[in-house]
DNA sequence: CATGAATGAGCGTTCATTCAT
DNA sequence: AATGAATGAACGCTCATTCAT
């Protein structure tokens, strides 16, 4: 007895005072993976980083590698987020909004997807796991959005494969120094804009079309 | 006749035989960096790899970061002789034959480029030293010829930064799973064919134009 | 009384505990440096004398050099001591008492002096900063003293510095197999007529003086 | 058969170079080993102060020990060849000679013997063989000499080790900085007035006898 | 729950010595 | 006889992790 409260659903008070403590260990541990990579990337720093006790660390994560691996699996959530608005991609709906979004889910971790990009690149399990896994539904579905249009005759013949990975390559290398971390991140404007112009030329081209005046 | 001299030029025997096992060495370093990355091979793994002791390494390189650094630099030249092609773009050189060469380039030493881009990802001092020092003449060539096009009324009105990076983004892609380790490289014939394909879609975009049937 | 805050030094409990833990591996490190050379011996080796792990040695110094520092330092602050008693050396206060306190001094660590006196004999930096540093004071203050004496007529004309030196010379010389560590150090009885032999010596001479009987 | 010439005694030519070329190792192996201690001067040093290979060295020594052994083993000759001296020590030798002489002889080899002086100081072998076993001799034969001068009434009454000891203190106190490479070597007026101020102080002391004026 | 202290395993590097040429 | 090349053994030091408090 002794006027136990809520037995059952309690992620209250310490539970959430731990998920706030977890979520300030990954956000420290994430912008010194992305500086100076995972490997050289010591305990010591992450622990000074949030101003506790090197040890401390272990009452929240198992290990170095666990703190990791909490930063890779933010990004699954989010991408598949994405699947949802990809489905509903027709014609109604125009591309710049939908590289918009993409642009804009990168960017809301860009930290953490700065350190997916570092160590997928030299790990294959975590390429799998954690890259190809997520966005493989992602160029599915862009592959199938290609060939229905290039069915329906308004996109030219061409692999779809190729296509779509021409797409997510133009949005992606725009912001690609923000993500590596030597630029700052677009103003939703500016973000807005770019994602139009990337459209503009996916869809119709460097040439001057005639008749576009 | 048999008493030749050969003042000058004495890079004979010995040299040659340092230069190939300093080749050697980097090669399997680079492998492993490549793999593991830089942080976690082990001078030990390296020496292994070429099967020979430890301490051998430091005969033909001064340290594991000079190893890196030797690597690093090798891809400078290579992209230097780009230029002299860059500059002769014009519209008698198709843009294909350019793509192509530039993937061809970058695929000759794939390696060695998946440990830059390794590197350059975490390290500021490698970003500008081994990446955007070599590439900055590209980007800028591309972008002139962007400018030139665009005044000509060639090319449709479009930020030449934007779109010299849409071009290299293009071709990169086409050729990251190799870059990255998980394919093959193409033959000449698949890389020229897709190299047809990507300036197809980077020129006239996705979209069927009126008028191409 | 109990409420005594204690608010300015606290230098109690873990740093008494940090420091006797210095200590305990300073004496262990002295003891072999002494016996086989600072270069000679190795971390592993200090760390089995204190019988601690090899990484827990750099808790409480930076590294192997700075455990020697910290030696070499100890000496300084016991030989300015000594100048307090030098500046009050006159007629009253007798040679013999001044030349065993000397010696007590330096015998009281004399295992860090072996030490200091192996590394000043091939390292010059340490032979400026520990012992010419230290001991210029020293012999300048004999130098003034026997510059004193003589101009008093007391001492004959000599070359005050070739005295002073020949002063320290005798005492040093006395307790050298100490210092080396192939005798063990003499009582205070011993010492103090050591003491009084050593000046009678200086003093006086070999020679027997007529009138001395 | 084959005239063989002089088949016994042949110290000619290739003898002479070989122990030319020794000396010249041990010149240079016992300048550095006086810089930076024996543990810290590597193989490689001394082969390029000689400027000859590496692997060279072992042709003529068996390692670096015995480098070290045969510039320690130099100074037992010369020490000996002072006891001849020592033994013709009477009243009509003059003591001013006889320290002169014996700085000359240490200075003579003042790398050598700065080398000598290292190494004993922290190894009982080197100690024990190439200092007691030379010196013992000669502190011998002053202590005889002491005892004789005490028995006859020409010293004061004291200890003939402990006058030894000074004796000895007193003269090598006055070329430690040149021992200890900090200062040039005299000329041999000046070690001869050297030599004379030094035997006044210990034969009568720094005080001012009566009668001497 | 937080942590200072401790540490085994392993790192990059040095060096005296050997050996084929 | 001379040496460039090779290397095992060992060095000083780092770090992710454990544990007593």
């Amino acid at each position: 007895m002794t006027s136990q409260p809520a037995p059952l659903q309690e992620p209250t008070r310490r539970e959430r005072r731990i998920q706030r403590q977890q979520k300030a260990i990954m956000d420290a541990a994430a912008g010194l993976f992305a500086q100076k990579g995972y490997r050289s990337t010591t305990t010591r720093d992450i622990a000074e980083a949030v101003d506790i006790g090197e040890s401390t660390l272990y009452g929240y994560f198992s290990g170095k590698k666990e703190i990791l691996q909490a930063i890779l699996s933010q990004q699954a959530g989010a991408v598949d987020s994405l699947l949802v608005h990809l489905n509903e991609l027709e014609d109604r709906q125009s591309f710049a909004d939908l590289v918009d979004l993409l642009m804009e889910t990168i960017l809301a971790r860009r930290v953490y997807n700065r350190v997916l990009v570092a160590e997928a690149w030299t790990d294959d399990e975590i390429l799998q796991a954690y890259v190809i896994e997520n966005w493989q539904p992602v160029m599915q579905t862009l592959q199938d959005f290609i060939s229905m249009k290039t069915a329906t005759g308004v996109f030219r013949p061409l692999d779809p494969a190729l296509g779509a990975r021409m797409i997510v390559a133009c949005f992606i290398a725009a912001i690609l120094p923000v993500l590596r971390g030597v630029e700052s991140p677009p103003s939703p404007e500016q973000r807005h804009a770019l994602a139009g112009s990337i459209v503009e030329i996916i869809s119709n081209g460097l040439y001057l079309q005639k008749g576009q005046a």
